[in-house]
DNA sequence: AATGTTGTACTAATAAATTAGTACAATGAA
DNA sequence: TTCATTGTACTAATTTATTAGTACAACATT
């Protein structure tokens, strides 16, 4: 095979020893921040368990721990054997449940963004731009 | 006195125990509700450290690291032998620094929404409605 | 069926976070 | 100055979180 690699990885996860964040969380926010900018879509395959493992140079169950948490947020999908794809987000919730849930959500940040000494107004205003740069 | 009190407490704190949250984390997210929904302003002073230890039924010092975190994050200022109050958000930062907090904190915040699922058009307006409400 | 791939279970070692006990120090009011 | 009030320091007990070691089980491919 010497044309491009059908898996070409678009994810390329480095750790930050010195952050104090666990490293089963930063494969979390990293897989998070590529679905969110459409680095990776549904379907994409995560690397293996082991060979992340060996790439980041942690134990395996750490990986793991970070794809099992992501597949019961449903973020990814599981298969023994096969691996870890990223889901189709078929979501199972009611409106209103998304609703409340994107309302949390949302209450939390603002209360975290205001304790910045930010408005709603400013907050907006950098969602907006955010949103162009996708 | 039998006016209403100078120093009525528009903050009602309440602890749950079975959440998993850390008891002064919860302290903390109480104080920055409030203030994000304005029901306190600049100069309102908190509960001390030890009537709200007692209320709580907590440890005054639980009580005191909660408002620690929230002096170091320039929510509140503290005086001893006074008391604890909500900060005058003066803010001693340039407006990259500003800035670049608010890009991180919403960066942040869109990658968690599209985890579960949201686009960020939703989450703009979910906060429109919510600005609306405050 | 046999083999290699994938994720998983279970345990344990360690580190970090959380809370509490207790005594202290700074401030303000009398 | 004296006293009551406020937050603080320091220590330690305990719980929880994090990571790793090791062996296992499910699945796919041949």
């Amino acid at each position: 095979m010497v044309a491009a690699e059908k898996t070409a990885n678009e994810l390329e996860f480095l750790l930050d020893q010195s952050s104090g964040v666990p490293y089963y969380r930063q494969i979390i926010k990293q897989v998070e921040m590529a679905v969110a900018d459409g680095r990776v879509r549904s379907g994409s395959k995560l690397p293996t368990v082991r060979s992340l493992a060996v790439d980041l140079q942690i134990n395996p169950n750490t990986v793991a721990r970070a794809y099992n948490e992501m597949e019961i947020r449903g973020i990814v999908n599981t298969q023994q054997g096969t691996g870890t794809f990223i889901s189709d987000k078929k979501i199972e919730l009611t409106e209103e449940e998304r609703s409340d849930i994107l309302r949390s959500l949302v209450r939390s940040f603002i209360a975290n963004t205001s304790s910045y000494g930010f408005v709603i107004d400013e907050v907006i205003e950098h969602l907006k731009v955010l949103k162009e740069e996708m």
